[in-house]
RNA sequence: GUGGCUGUAGCUCAGUUGGUUAGAGCAUCAGAUUGUGGUUCUGAGGGUCGGGGGUUCGAGACCCCUCAGUCACCCCA
């Protein structure tokens, strides 16, 4: 027998982390019902034909395919031969595999969209809090299945839910207790306007997967990157333009202008952007936080591209602070059309997403968790003998009719054992019940982190606070 | 999919140019301590040195293969 394993870049969770992790999962969830959004939950397997093409050619690669069941029926055996020969060949296959993981919780929620919206009351909110599985070779900060929460708006056009996202966002942050995010935003529109004056609408992609490096691998590599994508010396002058845009939100704004404003696309994404942020600024000019400085900022990138080419407007990205380097902790954008996959048009939507992993990571590292999350049982009852269990049992379920956590120790045996459980377990009190106890009708009760002890009639234990 | 690094006790790691019976700390269990823990002391258990093959009189160490973990690239949360 070897060792018992998981697979690769999977993660056991033990109580304790769950405990932290139910605290980042609460809070996001509370948010976004704060915010009015509505839970739904999809299957952890998609047809294969759901999801294919819907992440672009890296994308595809990395679905976790499902093998069919029954390949092994001799009946079958030719049929089956053929198939995985197109497998080999790189393509799928129904006789083979049918069934995929979900990737993200996006593409399953404009599939669900497609098939319910009938039914549906729109603008539709809904927020969605599942894992999802990439076939992607673990690292830091990467798993092959972790948890997405995202929230969604579908059937409304108006870049008031662009600003509700940024609030969300700020909320969440801040409930969190987690101080100097940064949310970049951007719009593809401005993107594409740069594809546009760069001679290359067709060269969107190249462009955006380029840009998308430029704090990773600096300007040079960048331009030489869109020379080998077959960029001009001309284009890439334009492009580095750009790129050397910086400064506040404001003088951003104005070099772009100079930069797009010719082009159509170019004045919608900076219609998009000042919307935005001037009703955020103005917000935030009447918020006592704001102006204390701990919120998270927003910050226009125009180097921001996102991979995902669904999104067609306002794209976000929430980065951690800068003292930890874990880099995005969230992201999302606006897609015009993503049920249009589906065979239903003109349903256009905006979305954003936490990654839970990471920011569990970037809470650990800065050591953001309030201690009660990991508090469990508040009182251990000592385990003395048959007929003290009884009385025991009686008071115990008492203190858990009114919501504290109490154990009993499973056996009669030596209070040192007795003790060493509750310091483990960090149980902060112990009550004793022994033969002596019984006949004077009181418990002793101990606070374990002061060593204080002392005795209560049975009859008062509903007085004790267990703090 | 491509490349780098690391695999020795439950955990963190020592282990000399290849040399006899592979060690330490922490953790675990037992005792000192029969109804009062944390400290201390004593003792015990625990290893096919990731797996397989090779070189050698002799391999934890050197070589090859393989598996696993990890980090980076591509891409992404």
């Amino acid at each position: 027998m070897s060792k018992p394993s998981i697979p690769q870049g999977t993660r056991d969770f033990g109580p304790d982390v769950v405990r932290k992790r139910a605290f980042i999962f609460n809070t996001i969830r509370s948010v976004f019902e704060l915010y009015g959004f509505l839970p739904i939950e999809t299957p952890a397997m998609e047809n294969l034909e759901t999801l294919m093409g819907k992440y672009g050619e890296e994308g595809d690669k990395l679905i976790f395919k499902i093998l069919n069941n029954g390949l092994d029926n001799p009946a079958k055996e030719q049929q089956v031969r053929e198939d995985f020969e197109k497998i080999l060949q790189g393509k799928n296959n129904k006789g083979i595999t049918e069934r995929a993981l979900k990737y993200d919780l996006t593409i399953p929620f404009a599939r669900y969209v497609a098939m319910n919206h009938g039914q549906l009351t729109f603008p539709f909110k809904r927020y969605q809090v599942q894992p999802v599985w990439r076939a992607d070779r673990p690292q830091k900060g990467r798993y092959r299945e972790f948890y997405q929460c995202d929230a969604d708006v579908v059937g409304s056009n108006s870049l008031l839910n662009e600003v509700e996202f940024v609030n969300l966002y700020t909320d969440v942050f801040s409930k969190l207790g987690i101080q100097g995010c940064e949310l970049r935003i951007n719009s593809r529109k401005i993107l594409s306007a740069l594809a546009e004056v760069c001679g290359g609408a067709d060269k969107l992609t190249d462009i955006t997967i380029a840009i998308d490096k430029l704090d990773k691998i600096g300007l040079e590599k960048v331009k030489e990157e869109l020379s080998e994508r077959g960029l001009t010396g001309e284009q890439v002058l334009v492009i580095e333009k750009y790129l050397d845009i910086n400064g506040s939100n404001e003088s951003k704004l104005a070099a772009i202008k100079e930069l797009l404003l010719d082009t159509e696309d170019g004045k919608k994404g900076v219609n998009e952007l000042e919307f935005i942020l001037n009703i955020i600024n103005d917000q935030r000019s009447k918020d006592e936080n704001s102006k204390a400085g701990t919120t998270t900022s927003l910050i226009i990138d125009f180097t921001l591209a996102r991979g995902l080419n669904y999104y067609t407007g306002i794209i976000f990205e929430a980065k951690a602070p800068g003292t930890v380097k874990i880099g995005s902790i969230g992201g999302g954008g606006r897609y015009d059309d993503l049920t249009g996959l589906f065979g239903v048009p003109n349903i256009p939507g905006v979305g954003i997403s936490f990654g839970v992993d990471r920011i569990y990571d970037v809470m650990e590292e800065l050591q953001l968790f309030p201690s009660k999350v990991e508090q469990g049982t508040r009182v251990l009852f000592f385990n003395t003998g048959l007929e003290e269990s009884k009385k025991a049992y009686e008071l115990l379920s008492s203190l858990r009719r009114s919501g504290i956590a109490a154990e009993l120790f499973h056996e009669p045996t030596k209070f040192d054992k007795q003790f060493k459980y509750a310091e483990k377990k960090q149980i902060p009190f112990i009550i004793i019940i022994g033969s002596k106890e019984l006949e004077e009708k009181a418990f002793i009760i101990k606070d374990l982190r002061s060593g204080e002890q002392r005795s209560i009639p049975f009859a008062d234990i509903s007085s004790l606070s267990f703090n």
